[in-house]
DNA sequence: AAATAATTCAAACAATCGTTTGAAAAATCT
DNA sequence: AGATTTTTCAAACGATTGTTTGAATTATTT
């Protein structure tokens, strides 16, 4: 694995090299000395600058969810003052803020996707609490949106596929090199926006039914 | 947690332990050692009865994705004997063989369940080969069908479509008590089997647009 | 330039990891 | 019954885990 060059101090080495390490091969599995000699820095200094590896888990993971969930914000907002909202609109407000923020990562697209992924996917451990509340209050601002979009829905039916949509994203985050193996190569390759449109096209389709 | 009774011999209850143990925390972070507590059996029984510990992983991933696959291409070729198939017949067939499967588990309902969201979510371990070749095998057969059950479709779509419905299924499996959390406690309960057919609506209808 | 604070470092901490050993116990076979 | 195979067991293996220490180094402030 290449090396990762600090450009403002070891703070940044750190969490870029674990968020390269963390995409790869999941939060559970990666070794604070892996981190480390991959930033080119001390064992120590997780420690020093995070608390401990936990810290430095969560830190990589608040950064990277904390401008998404920002945007999905700002988009609700926007939306509810235009007046009537679709689903098809929420969907959209919801998901395409992850994927402009997978395009401006510092990561390579591949790893950050995949990061993002073991984020919404991975519950062997325990999101940080700043995270979880981020989270929180945007499903108190979309489930509501969607009930009302949707009003034949009961609150049972929006609430389960906003969890689909999730497990459509998820899924298609982690593994979308899956495909290209499945399929010796010949499918997988398009670009992000176009897997984008997909996903959007097959959640809205099925929350409309 | 509680222990787990054998009852014909040391490997059975291995394996139930160490399922019960992968369902509630995911394979990489159990160890060996709480295995073999659980089970009431010596550390050493892992290394005779399984040869390792990812021996033993893929022993208990094998034998629970075994029947459901089977169930899988025995259910696809009586449809295809049967004449012209539907995306919501093809759906089904591969969908309810899991469902089935984890209702007659020795497991409890909620531990297979995150214990086969595991199996088909979890990419931090590679599956056993023997798994492998059940799932290209029921591949094989599900993908030209799903092709020619949607006329209009080109093979990415399918391919993309047929990996959607995966993720939906993962995370279902998965976290189906994450929603009743975030419901505070007001929504999940209902029977698997209900689940199941939200899961199939919502699939099928994102799989036909 | 001296003093203070912030950061890095090699070395070691106890704990746990999966695995191995060789003998004791249990089960099976002759 | 005795002989043979299968299974269990306590104990230890080296390796690796996250964390801690206290001194050396660097950066900042006075």
């Amino acid at each position: 694995m290449a090396k990762i060059e600090s450009t403002c101090g070891t703070r940044v080495a750190l969490m870029e090299a674990a968020a390269a390490l963390f995409a790869e091969k999941g939060f559970e599995v990666v070794s604070v000395r892996e981190i480390t000699t991959l930033a080119r820095a001390n064992v120590a200094s997780v420690k020093y600058h995070f608390g401990s590896r936990e810290g430095l888990i969560d830190a990589v993971v608040a950064r990277m969810a904390k401008p998404v969930n920002d945007e999905r914000l700002r988009r609700i907002k926007e939306l509810e003052e235009s007046g009537v909202v679709t689903v098809t609109e929420l969907i959209t407000a919801f998901f395409e803020p992850l994927f402009s923020e997978i395009q401006n990562s510092p990561l390579s697209e591949k790893l950050f996707t995949k990061l993002m992924g073991r984020v919404v996917g991975d519950r062997s451990y325990e999101l940080p609490e700043e995270v979880m509340g981020q989270f929180r209050e945007v499903a108190s601002r979309y489930v509501p949106a969607f009930m009302e979009a949707c009003p034949g829905l009961s609150a049972d039916d929006v609430f389960w596929r906003i969890h689909f949509c999730f497990g459509v994203l998820a899924n298609t985050l982690t593994h979308r090199d899956i495909l290209k193996k499945v399929s010796d190569g010949k499918i997988g390759d398009e670009k992000l926006s176009v897997t984008l449109k997909r996903i959007i096209d097959f959640c809205d389709a099925g929350f409309r039914q």
